[in-house]
RNA sequence: GCCCUGGUAGUAUAGUCCGGUCUAGUAUAAGCGGCUGUCGCCCGCUGGACCCGGGUUCAAAUCCCGGCCAGGGCGCCA
């Protein structure tokens, strides 16, 4: 088939914007063809573009035969212009319709698609991450990335009103051990390095010169989690801030969170609706209940687990039926936190780190850090890692380092929770996991 | 890495327990034809599938073993 230039054609309306009162209009408009519904002498285009879809209208007697036959070839997800006159009328869901004057094909697709981009015969996870940049093509996932776009942008424009500075710090790294999950390692020139998990230990410099930064970025583990709430790769927005401690944190963290709710609740509710989830602007302050009291609500509920242990997720499943919200777990002992979380002054066996719950899911991990180079020594040493290895890192607690205090959220796990998604896959655009490499 | 469940046309599924009219059903998608108000349009026709390898058996989509893959759970996990 001759396809057709874009020439000086120029989109004049997104489909959204077009409205009924516009009768008479000419329009131009771009997108594709997500569904043909042919009568005879009478068809009916479903032109689909970054923001909905509209009706186009052809016909058969009333149409220069070029524009006929334009519409005789069109097929689903062809990439089209469309340059017509807006019609008012009952007929159509949305009060209006499109007149062809012109069709411009731009480009063909494959008549069998790997799945239905209307959404009528549903495909199931696999079968639509294979086929991802068709299956991103749906409204449903179109209106994921959205909330994402406004959930990302709300969190900056919040953090720069208070102060915070956006950082870059880097993703390959020669440290092999800061304790915990496994690294991807990879070719350096001549060395081995290391693809970061995590931004911890430059923020923390960062705090001694820019006092308040954040960074959203992606970080990697190796790890052999086969869950729905894991990937390899996966974006986290970091904040650390200097001269404050764990409440301020989880206050800005909070208002964070509220303002983000509120920002899609606003903006966003026609894609919720989409996705049929509900995003409620929490109250604050949020509940906060000790790791004491945690395992004091899940004794109750028949499952013990030892003091000083991780909670476990089935556990986690049961806390968050006791507390079917947003919730902080605070006082986590000392030890099973990173070593770089301050003990409590006043009993070192517990610590200032602290998770953002959401039901059973856990947003958000954070803490006060620890600001004397002695005692993070002595806890490097506790968790069986090497200072020598933290050379440089611990040099900076030579230079003035200020107490301080930051956190970090799993940025696909707060989408989930926007979404309604049970699965991460489902709102990463191209998912990393053990098993998944491509596309 | 472990446990459970599963793998059938482009997609989603029925059939598998209890092997044999399964020549593998249905929906949707695709191809062709028809239809002037559809919006999950409708109607007719056509083509299209048992994950891979081995075994048991007269006979395997169906039973057994191995592999690969997927979903869920667990563990691991700043």
């Amino acid at each position: 088939m001759k396809l057709d230039a874009i020439g000086d054609w120029r989109r004049t309306h997104y489909s959204v914007e077009v409205k009924p009162e516009m009768d008479g209009e000419e329009v131009t408009l771009f997108g594709w063809v997500q569904e043909v519904r042919d009568l005879g002498g009478i068809r009916f285009v479903i032109l689909q573009d970054k923001e909905g879809t509209l009706q186009v209208t052809v016909p058969r007697k009333k149409l220069s035969s070029e524009v006929l036959s334009k519409s005789d070839a069109l097929q689903k997800r062809y990439s089209i212009g469309v340059k017509g006159v807006v019609k008012k009328t009952e007929m159509t869901p949305r009060g209006f319709e499109v007149l062809p004057k012109e069709i411009k094909i731009f480009s063909t697709a494959t008549p069998q698609l790997p799945i239905d981009v209307s959404g009528k015969t549903p495909a199931n996870l696999e079968t639509r991450l294979n086929a991802r940049a068709l299956d991103l093509c749906r409204e449903e996932n179109i209106a994921i990335f959205k909330i994402q776009h406004t959930a990302i942008e709300t969190i900056r424009e919040f953090l720069f009103k208070c102060g915070f500075i956006e950082v870059y710090t880097p993703r390959i790294i020669a440290s092999a051990t800061e304790g915990g999950a496994a690294l991807f390692s990879v070719d350096y020139f001549e060395q081995k390095a290391f693809l970061a998990q995590s931004p911890q230990l430059y923020k923390e410099q960062l705090v001694m010169s820019l006092e308040k930064v954040f960074e959203v970025g992606p970080f990697f583990r190796a790890e052999e989690s086969h869950t729905r709430i894991h990937s390899s790769e996966f974006i986290s927005v970091d904040i650390e801030q200097a001269f404050a401690d764990a409440e301020d944190v989880m206050q800005l963290l909070e208002q964070t969170i509220q303002h983000v709710c509120k920002a899609v609740n606003e903006k966003r509710s026609k894609e919720l609706a989409i996705l049929k989830s509900k995003v409620e602007v929490p109250e604050l302050p949020f509940k906060r209940i000790t790791y004491d009291k945690a395992l004091y609500d899940l004794k109750k509920k028949g499952a013990e687990i030892p003091w000083g242990e991780d909670i476990p997720t089935p556990a986690l499943r049961t806390l968050g039926k006791i507390h079917p919200y947003f919730y902080f777990i605070t006082d986590w002992p000392t030890h099973s936190k990173a070593f770089y979380i301050k003990p409590r002054d006043d009993n070192p066996d517990v610590c200032e780190g602290f998770d953002l719950m959401w039901r059973w899911l856990e947003l958000v991990s954070g803490g006060t850090r620890i600001a004397s180079k002695e005692l993070l020594v002595k806890r490097l040493e506790e968790k069986g890692l090497n200072p020598k290895s933290f050379k440089y890192h611990l040099e900076a607690f030579d230079y003035g380092m200020p107490p301080h205090a930051g956190w970090a959220i799993g940025l696909g796990r707060l989408i989930m929770m926007l979404t309604g998604k049970k699965n991460l896959r489902e709102v990463t655009l191209y998912p990393r996991d053990k098993f998944r490499l491509t596309p």
